[in-house]
DNA sequence: TGGTTATTCAACCCTTTGGTTGACGATCGC
DNA sequence: GCGATCGTCAACCAAAGGGTTGAATAACCA
């Protein structure tokens, strides 16, 4: 089997991808950017935790890591989901986007912890 | 957390699509539909193995099955992709598709097995 | 200097995943 | 009916994934 940079690319991005807490992160990082303190803040699990996501999203190049002083900032680098995003889309010729039900999608089903 | 069934769908999604191995079928679906002995052929497994993989992309609602006699038909079921592509793109404005770049990317990184 | 804050590292745990093999049920051709 | 073919199921295994805790590192503050 053929396993190329790329193929290797798509399987971490996707795989960063499949895990809803890191779409959560994801989904908060589109707002602003943040210090990983205060990504870990909603979430009910370790900071350590909080820390392996972002590695994985860092290593997805989904997001990029700067240290400023003692705080980590964590900035969304959506360009690492266009070689995806292509991807996909060969899968289909898919109609314009309804904007509408994305936005009930996304206060309905991709909300950031804290609103529930 | 809020998991509601959207994230469920984009779980099963994203990690279906994770492993290279269901890429690798899912483009070759893309040609045609194929019984699972077929699909199989190209990849150094076992039946069972692809069987297994093609169990997860139906769940993901990725492909669709269909028994007619012996044969088991799989089908491409591209809509799917659909929810995860509109996720995806609300993390950024992307440029127009680079049509060349993606034909290089096909061409190259993600070629199926046989063409090795 | 010493204490607090920010983040990661290391070791561990349990569950999931991706593969194997062998047996099994269904269907075809003869 | 019989043997070959199509595909799945069940049991198993090693590796990876997602979480924990406690210690370590680094930077700020006083």
């Amino acid at each position: 089997m053929n396993t190329g940079p790329m193929n290797t690319r798509l399987d971490t991005v996707f795989s960063a991808l499949a895990d809803p807490t890191r779409r959560a992160i994801l989904a908060m990082l589109l707002e602003d950017d943040m210090a990983v303190t205060d990504v870990a803040e909603p979430f009910e699990m370790s900071l350590a935790a909080i820390s392996k996501h972002l590695g994985i999203l860092a290593d997805a190049g989904l997001i990029s890591r700067e240290k400023r002083g003692r705080v980590i900032w964590c900035k969304l680098e959506p360009d690492a989901m266009r070689t995806a995003t292509v991807w996909m889309q060969s899968f289909g010729q898919f109609e314009p986007v309804d904007l509408d039900a994305f936005e009930r999608f996304l206060e309905g089903e991709l909300q950031l912890p804290e609103s529930d």
